[in-house]
DNA sequence: GGTGCCGGTTGACCTCTAGTCAACCAGTTC
DNA sequence: GAACTGGTTGACTAGAGGTCAACCGGCACC
C-alpha cells in the first residue's frame, strides 16, 4: 500500500495536496527527510549516496551528522515521516470528498487508490519496497515499514468499524491483500491490468463484509 | 510470486525437489550463482558483498570475473536461473500430482502456493523483491525480473487455456494479482492472515472465468 | 613435445560510499 | 563573555566493486 502519490505541481484543493512540514523540528533535518525521501522512492535506497541527498540540499557531512546518527537512521525517519504524511493526507482528503460517514469513506478510499494506480508512474508501495531493501527483520528500517503497514491497517479497521462491518480486522486485512496485489502488479504492469479486477473483488469484498448500503452507491463503477 | 520455495533436505518424490543444474555450463559458475541465489535470497542483493560469495564458494576475484562480467551479470543471471528452476519444478510437480488435466493442474497450483504460504518463513516473491531493489527500469536485472513474471504468467495462462476459460489472458492476469497480494502480505503477516482470502477470492475467480467442473472440484476446500 | 588456452591463484591498486575526527566560525541565549 | 546550536572545511578509515599484472597446472592439438 501506500504508493508516492505524485504531489500535482498545482495542488487544487481535491486533489492530494503537496505535503506540509507537521511539526518542524528543525528546517534543515525536515529538509534533508523531503529530499532523502524523493530520492529513494525513484531509485531506491541503496543506490543513492550520502553525497547526493547532501549536495541536493546543500549542507556538508559534518551537518548531517548533526542532525541523524546515521544515513540508517535517517532512512527510518523518512518512513515514518511517509507514513504519518500519508494518512494524514488520506484522512484529509476523504473528508474533503464524502464527509465523515464512514461507509462513504471506505468506497471513496477505493476510489483514491485507483486514481494514483492509474497514475502514469506507479513504483509500487513505499514500505513495501523498503522491506524488499532491507529483509532482515531485526533491522529498524524493516520494523518502521513494518509498523507504517500496521498503521494503515487501524486506518481501515477503523472506517470498517465504522461502517458496520461484521469483522472490521478481517475486512481490514483482506482490502490490504487486494490492494497490496494491486500496487505489486501495477508496479510491472499498466494500469488496466490491475484496476478492473481490484473494483471487482473490492466490491466482492464490500458486499461480503459490509451491511447493504442504502443509497445504491456501488464501487465498481467507474466515476 | 515465485517465493523462494525452502526446499526440504531429504526431498520426498512429492515435494518439491532440492534442485538440479540444468545444462551445467561450469561447474564453479554454476556454485556461483547457487550461492549467491541463497545469501541474496536471505540478505538481499545489496547487503551481499562479492567478497562474501567469494569466501563461501572458495574462489578468488579473479576467478570470479573469469565468470561473470561484474556483480549485476551475477544478479541477472541468478534471476534467469531461478526462473527457469521455478517453473521446471511447478510443471514437473503438477503433472506428478495431479497428471495433465489443465484444470486440476490450475487448482493444484493454487494448493501448492499456499503451501509455500504457509511455510514457516516466507520472505515474498524472489522477483518482485529484485524489482524493489533495483527499480530503474532500465537496469539489466530488473528486466530480467520482469521477464520471469512473464513467463510465469504465461505458464498460468497456458493452463488456463487448456480449462477452458473464457478469457485465459485475464484469468492468468487476475490470478496474478491474487498471488501477488497473497505473497506481498505474507511478507509481513502470519500465513492465516493470508491463506483463507486467497482461497475465497481464487474460488471466485475459478467461477467466474472456468467452466464449471463435473467433479465437484472445490479449491476453497482445505486438504 | 612445445604452444596456447582455460581456470585458477596472489597481491597491489583505483574509486566510491559510510562514517569519524579535529578545528574553526557565526548567531543566540543566559 | 560563556556556552550552545548549527554550520563550515579537510583529512582520514574501512569496506565495497572492479582492474591490472604476474604466475601456475592441466590438457588439447598440430
Amino acid at each position: 500500500m501506500s504508493p508516492r502519490t505524485p504531489r500535482p505541481a498545482q495542488a487544487n484543493s481535491d486533489q492530494l495536496p503537496t505535503r506540509v512540514p507537521v511539526a518542524d523540528p528543525s528546517p534543515t533535518r525536515q529538509k534533508l527527510i523531503e529530499t532523502a525521501e524523493a530520492l529513494f522512492d525513484t531509485e531506491g535506497f541503496h543506490a543513492v549516496g550520502l553525497d547526493r541527498i547532501l549536495r541536493t540540499v546543500g549542507i556538508s557531512k559534518q551537518a548531517f551528522y548533526r542532525h541523524f546518527e546515521s544515513k540508517e537512521d535517517l532512512v527510518a525517519d523518512v518512513i515514518h515521516w511517509h507514513d504519518r504524511w500519508w494518512r494524514d493526507n488520506c484522512r484529509k482528503l476523504l473528508a474533503q470528498r464524502v464527509g465523515l460517514d464512514a461507509r462513504r469513506q471506505l468506497a471513496e478510499f477505493v476510489t483514491l487508490l485507483v486514481e494514483v494506480l492509474e497514475g502514469d508512474v506507479f513504483r509500487g508501495c513505499f514500505f513495501m519496497n523498503a522491506v524488499a531493501q532491507f529483509p532482515n527483520t531485526s533491522d529498524p528500517i524493516h520494523q518502521a515499514a513494518l509498523e507504517a503497514k500496521d498503521n494503515i491497517e487501524a486506518m481501515i479497521r477503523d472506517m470498517a468499524l465504522g461502517a458496520g462491518a461484521d469483522d472490521p480486522a478481517a475486512f481490514a486485512r483482506e482490502l490490504g491483500i487486494l490492494f497490496e496485489g494491486a500496487f505489486a502488479t501495477r508496479h510491472i504492469r499498466p494500469p488496466e491490468h490491475v484496476v478492473p479486477f481490484l473494483r471487482r473483488m473490492a466490491a466482492t469484498l464490500f458486499a461480503q463484509r459490509l451491511p447493504p448500503s442504502g443509497n445504491g452507491l456501488a464501487i465498481d463503477q467507474p466515476a
